[in-house]
DNA sequence: AAGAGGCCCTGATAGC
DNA sequence: TGCTATCAGGGCCTCT
């Protein structure tokens, strides 16, 4: 759920939040995320100081005083809110980061401060915690993830390569994390629709100008993405944290039905699915 | 190696 | 009203 965009939101709150603060306490509710978070957990991060808060592709890598690392990944559902004493804020809820209050299920992670404390809630469990003991083990807990578009290393001579002998349509491309990390659904089709890509296109026969297309406007998509405060999908009744705006730009995403934003374009958008997924695309200017 | 498909899980919504 | 089916922003695993 949360791609790129909406982690780099969460981390920019949650740094300014938890830097240079120490973990007075872990409570678990819930050790079975997606991965099960081991007995050792609570005896890691208990008392130790933060220094900042990081992020990679969709990880959030939380670097402690004593050279551990705590990464979390929020899956599809995750969310992370701050409760403070006397200033009740939300950096992340169910619809991204505008929630009124905390939600009452599924608060299964809890990292206790001086005046305030951090809560992970995710209903479906997809998201996860671990412990890296080190910046080695952190670089080969990522070692099969691509680069992110940002990076020089995704470049035209990168794209060309690894598309070369792939069958497979470049949708399913731009949402595998070992091509480029940090893309997900949404972003994916939007992408496509600004460089005028088929989804359903063989990623081998894509043409020079499309695999442009794809670099330039993965980082610009992201980027603005980032400047709007990411994505928030669904409208809550009470609007009371910060909210993304990202979504109110979307032109294809879950669009379809609607007729197609290029202003001399007579297409309309279509939904179909890809490599299991829902993909959204115009009918003609992405032929 | 690359691709297809299934699975993990809960909750919201659509259709009957 | 209540039932059932489908879908959701992700990523890992197995089988061919």
């Amino acid at each position: 759920m949360p791609e790129l965009p909406e982690v780099e939101i969460v981390r920019q709150s949650l740094n300014q939040k938890i830097k240079q603060k120490s973990i007075k306490k872990v409570i678990i509710r819930n050790r079975n995320l997606r991965f099960k978070i081991t007995e050792k957990f609570e005896n890691y991060l208990t008392s130790k100081k933060i220094i900042k808060v990081d992020r990679f592709s969709k990880y959030l890598i939380i670097h402690f005083e004593n050279g551990f690392i705590c990464i979390i990944h929020l899956g599809m559902s995750g969310t992370i809110h701050i409760l403070d004493q006397n200033n009740p804020v939300n950096f992340t809820n169910t619809s991204f980061y505008n929630s009124p209050s905390l939600p009452k299920k599924h608060n299964h992670v809890e990292f206790i401060f001086d005046t305030f404390k951090l809560i992970y809630n995710d209903p479906r469990r997809f998201g996860f915690f671990e412990i890296m003991k080190n910046e080695s083990e952190l670089k080969k807990r990522f070692k099969n993830l691509g680069p992110e578009p940002f990076n020089k290393r995704f470049n035209l001579n990168y794209v060309i390569n690894y598309f070369k002998h792939k069958n497979k349509d470049i949708k399913s491309f731009l949402i595998d994390q070992k091509f480029v990390s940090g893309i997900g659904n949404i972003y994916a089709s939007e992408i496509l629709f600004a460089g005028k890509i088929n989804p359903f296109k063989k990623a081998r026969l894509l043409n020079l100008r499309e695999c442009k297309q794809i670099i330039t406007n993965s980082k610009k998509i992201l980027q603005r993405a980032i400047i709007k405060g990411g994505s928030s999908i669904r409208d809550f009744k009470d609007v009371l944290g910060t909210q993304g705006n990202y979504q109110k730009e979307f032109k294809v995403y879950r669009q379809d039905g609607k007729r197609c934003k290029r202003s001399k374009c007579t297409g309309f958008i279509k939904k179909k699915i890809a490599s299991n997924r829902s993909t959204f695309f115009c009918i003609i200017c992405q032929k």
